[in-house]
DNA sequence: GTCATTCTACTCGGATAACGTGTGTCCGAGTGTCGTCGG
DNA sequence: CCGACGACACTCGGACACACGTTATCCGAGTAGAATGAC
């Protein structure tokens, strides 16, 4: 799975603490992590077309998030970086074989097609259920500290 | 996700249906889905390196499965082939934020770390609980003819 | 006829290339802000 | 003093290189079996 998805979640966790409704530019969220700014910002349009965040260009421009964090689950993150196909793609290979027919849809019919997606089924379901509200409320009832380290943190960088 | 762990599902699912104890060679095995020969092997070759299957060297050689399907995990050969690594590999990030100390194990620590965990605990519990055996009679009981018609389609290939 | 021996052909196994996707970087388009100038 | 205008600086957005992992291929090591010849 791509790098961009821990990326993305840590930023868009940041983005809940920030309560003024300013934007927070790219660069300012990368520094934060210690990472490359102009990749960050290729993964935060990524999340700009998936309608999770929202972006402002210039002076004072930047990300912020686009809805309720109650609204955002960490699916829809996943999605928006890694794209909506399954992780285990079924090639019908099943065509090829002696008996296979090229009008059957075997990605329904194929008995190893329908085990693989019952499990993805079981990992989509488990992170669709987990909202970024969800995941802010643990980390302040474990780090109660951290929703006023990162607004610092934050703030100091972008002045 | 590599599409040798379709191959090699497939591949072992044939193998099920070889009651002899003749081993199948790559090259028969291949044939059967019109898959690159050579590819198939290297795969194969994994599968072997985890004790799925066993080959044999020579002529009246092959690979045939090493222990009892119902033995065989689905998330078994997964694991062959795709390595036993996560699919969401936590970097710790956090311990490059502000607060961040090196001393602590984020991959333990961290929220969304435990959060993507425990989808992917999911997605592995379910496919260690299908086995080989139980997908064979899933199919047996859909499809009958498809031991026989596997059975002569590789008896024919390896004359 | 039987056995040992050699030869052959077959199969796996790992080393070696080609391709594609993810990773990383750069510069241009657009926009808000600040300073300046005129009224 | 106030407002309009212009230049500037900042930010996103997409286009452009690079690297690594997957995909694919090939040839050599080893082995079982068949053929051959001697006894």
């Amino acid at each position: 799975m791509s790098e961009g998805v821990e990326w993305a979640l840590h930023t868009c966790l940041n983005l809940t603490w920030i309560e003024d409704g300013r934007p927070v530019p790219a660069a300012v969220l990368a520094d934060y992590f210690k990472l490359p700014p102009a990749y960050l910002n290729k993964q935060l349009q990524a999340l700009a077309r998936s309608g999770i965040v929202s972006s402002v260009s210039g002076p004072r421009g930047g990300f912020q998030l686009a809805r309720d964090p109650r609204k955002i689950t960490v699916l829809d993150v996943v999605v928006a970086i890694e794209g909506p196909e399954d992780a285990f793609q079924c090639a019908q290979i099943l065509r090829d074989a002696p008996d296979g027919e090229p009008g059957i849809d075997y990605r329904e019919t194929c008995v190893i097609s329908q085990v693989m997606r019952k499990a993805e089924l079981l990992w989509r379901a488990e992170l669709a259920a987990r909202t970024l509200a969800d995941v802010k409320a643990t980390v302040e009832s474990r780090f109660p500290g951290t929703p006023n380290e990162t607004r610092q943190g934050l703030r100091s960088r972008r002045a």
